[in-house]
DNA sequence: TGACAATAAGTGTTGTAACACTTAATATTA
DNA sequence: TAATATTAAGTGTTACAACACTTATTGTCA
């Protein structure tokens, strides 16, 4: 490791806990992923929430999943899941059918264009992922996935 | 640890890579102390990028700040740094002047307000930490902060 | 069964993020 | 030193996020 976070942001004082320097290096470290993969996406004219999205009803299958289910498993929580599903529907990627027997919920559904698109996008993202955290190696990156997971975790 | 981020998530496939679930456990950890921080930050009346731009002024001092040395130092990168500020010249908690010899920068520095709103919320933001960091403890945080340094320090 | 609570989705509105473009001041150099 | 490049800041615009509020449908139980 070359350079500090505290000189990565150019701070006068070091961290006043380790708990501070902790909080601030997973929003750093976060934001740079998420920028990269916001590079990576830009191309293809879908952000990474859009992908989320995306992702959630793919894994849905042809059943789908009702609006609150697919924000309830976004990665990031979203306030506005409609307007959300709404720009989906007008690029051509997702469908939306008020088609189950109880008649509040409505369905959405992975079109055959995002199935494509996903298609395109996986040995993409693939790459993306391999070349922002592949010098790891499989055994830290393990060790990093067990603490963010402690993180999450609290009692 | 009771719960993987599979389930988290409902996902219905493991993930394809540890680098693949490395990024969504990053992403999905930060968003957890995101939505913690803005909620504690919310009574204050700021957000956490403002909180942030407050803090950074601190540490500079009476000396205070150019706007894209601001936009530089913030954790997560902001591409409208201008309108940023103004908000938090509006609040009264930042002035801005052009008083330097070089009349392009314009000087950002905290005022009285904010420096007093920022002392009042170095204890709720102390504790926040301690309560969504503190169970990891002194080794393990550590770690976590070596690991999120060598993401970031990608060759 | 009729009133009321609970749940799912959508809407209205405001503020902010994001991106490209413009203006102003200083450096550079032919 | 005049023309051009570079740097700092600000502006215009679009789309999205956030939050509170409304509507529609179903469940509950006196």
């Amino acid at each position: 490791m070359s350079i500090t976070l505290q000189e990565e942001l150019r701070q006068s004082k070091p961290f006043p806990s380790p708990e501070a320097e902790a909080a601030v290096s997973l929003a750093r470290t976060a934001a740079c992923l998420d920028h990269a993969t916001a590079e990576m996406l830009r191309p293809y004219g879908i952000t990474a929430t859009q992908y989320n999205v995306l992702r959630i009803l793919r894994g849905a299958g042809p059943q789908g999943l009702c609006r609150n289910e697919v924000r309830d498993r976004m990665v990031a929580p979203v306030p506005d899941a409609t307007r959300l599903l709404d720009r989906l529907v007008f690029l051509g990627l997702v469908t939306r059918d008020r088609d189950t027997p109880d008649r509040r919920y409505v369905t959405a559904r992975l079109t055959e264009a995002g199935a494509t698109l996903l298609a395109e996008l996986d040995p993409v993202v693939a790459a993306g992922n391999q070349r922002l955290l592949g010098h790891l190696g499989a055994e830290r990156l393990r060790a990093l996935i067990d603490l963010l997971a402690e993180v999450r975790a609290r009692p």
